[in-house]
DNA sequence: CAGGAAATTGCTAGTCACTAGCTTTTGACA
DNA sequence: TGTCAAAAGCTAGTGACTAGCAATTTCCTG
């Protein structure tokens, strides 16, 4: 089913992707230039931006939170939100390709360092925010767009969050070590926030 | 005390800036190039960048979280976190004088309308987190870092954050309307999420 | 007030991300 | 094989931002 364009587009795209994960962790992204990527890749530059927007893009994924949305309604009617997230978290990292979780990793590296990733990736924070709450709303019988559904939606992310001391939404990639604390702050997050 | 420099510096920086707000407001900020903002202040386009480090840190504020967290530190001991950053919120907008809270206005604006800034504002959540977590564990008497306090931070900062549906943070500058989610948000929060 | 140090500004020339429009190549399919 | 359309490349721009140098302005001291 797959004719020799989609494979080729494929091939390209990866190629692409991969050469400028490996510049950026060589030389650091803003030392990294689109030619370079484009060279590597043996590309032209022109090719580069109609693969990827901007440069940016490169690493960043687009549909994660669906993935998250369709895990959370996954769960089973009676379990509550928060409990709904946690589970519906544990079945997306539990998916995850070996493969998939290096890249992830990787990933989770360069937002680390690079600034600029990290804005886009906080960005994105919102539209999970609306997502969790449509969710939220949806799993509680209340209307979409209910106030106090959207509230526990950005505190849920806002959890999230804190987790990763220094930015990246966690459903985008997260290390195992990142992991067990997302686990933790969501507990807390259900027990009403607890002190100490 | 001050000198003739230090006026004509804040003249500049100010000229800068409040022909920037125009033209974007004008124009769109996309459309709005530099150059133009230089002319209109008359100043030269490297003045510019000496004032302003990007074109997007004109309509960024520096140290909006630090009041916040003054004003938390100046709440009494006894009142709870949730609350204390409830109450400080208050006073941070009591203070604000009419230019100022117009000033928040048209920003506010601006960010609601402008994705790159948007992405800017929210990078300075993590901030927001780590000092937040900072005073709420000082407020608490837990060692600076305590995970739980971490949690709580994030869990406010992203309920604030719930408040104005396409993002900005609420801290740097909201409507009126905004102001009675924001309380309702927190009052929810404080309350353990309930929903409904 | 003179006159030099220091700050501030402007200018020039460049790099790099990204866009628009056009031509050339290449896979698809009759 | 010939034709059509997708995809790739090329050219020429725009605009944000940087580095370095020269001119100007404010400040300070004698």
């Amino acid at each position: 089913m797959t004719s020799l364009r989609e494979r080729k587009k494929a091939k390209t795209r990866a190629a692409i992707r991969d050469h400028a994960m490996r510049l950026f962790e060589e030389q650091g992204f803003a030392a990294t230039t689109v030619d370079q990527i484009a060279d590597a890749a043996e590309v032209s530059p022109s090719t580069f931006f109609r693969y990827f927007p901007t440069k940016e893009d490169v690493v960043l994924i687009d549909d994660v939170d669906a993935v998250l949305v369709v895990a959370i309604r996954a769960q089973p009617a009676g379990v509550e939100p928060i409990q709904a997230i946690l589970l519906a978290m544990r079945d997306v990292f539990a998916d995850l390709s070996p493969e998939a979780w290096e890249f992830e990793q990787r990933r989770q590296r360069l937002f680390h360092s690079v600034p600029e990733l990290r804005a886009r990736v906080m960005h994105q924070m919102t539209d999970a925010i609306d997502l969790l709450a449509g969710v939220i709303a949806e799993r509680a019988g209340l209307p979409p767009g209910d106030f106090s559904a959207r509230v526990m939606a950005g505190a849920a992310v806002g959890a999230m969050l804190s987790v990763v001391p220094s930015g990246g939404l966690p459903a985008e990639g997260v290390t195992p070590a990142d992991h067990e604390r997302l686990e933790r702050a969501l507990t807390l997050l259900q027990q009403g926030l607890p002190l100490g």
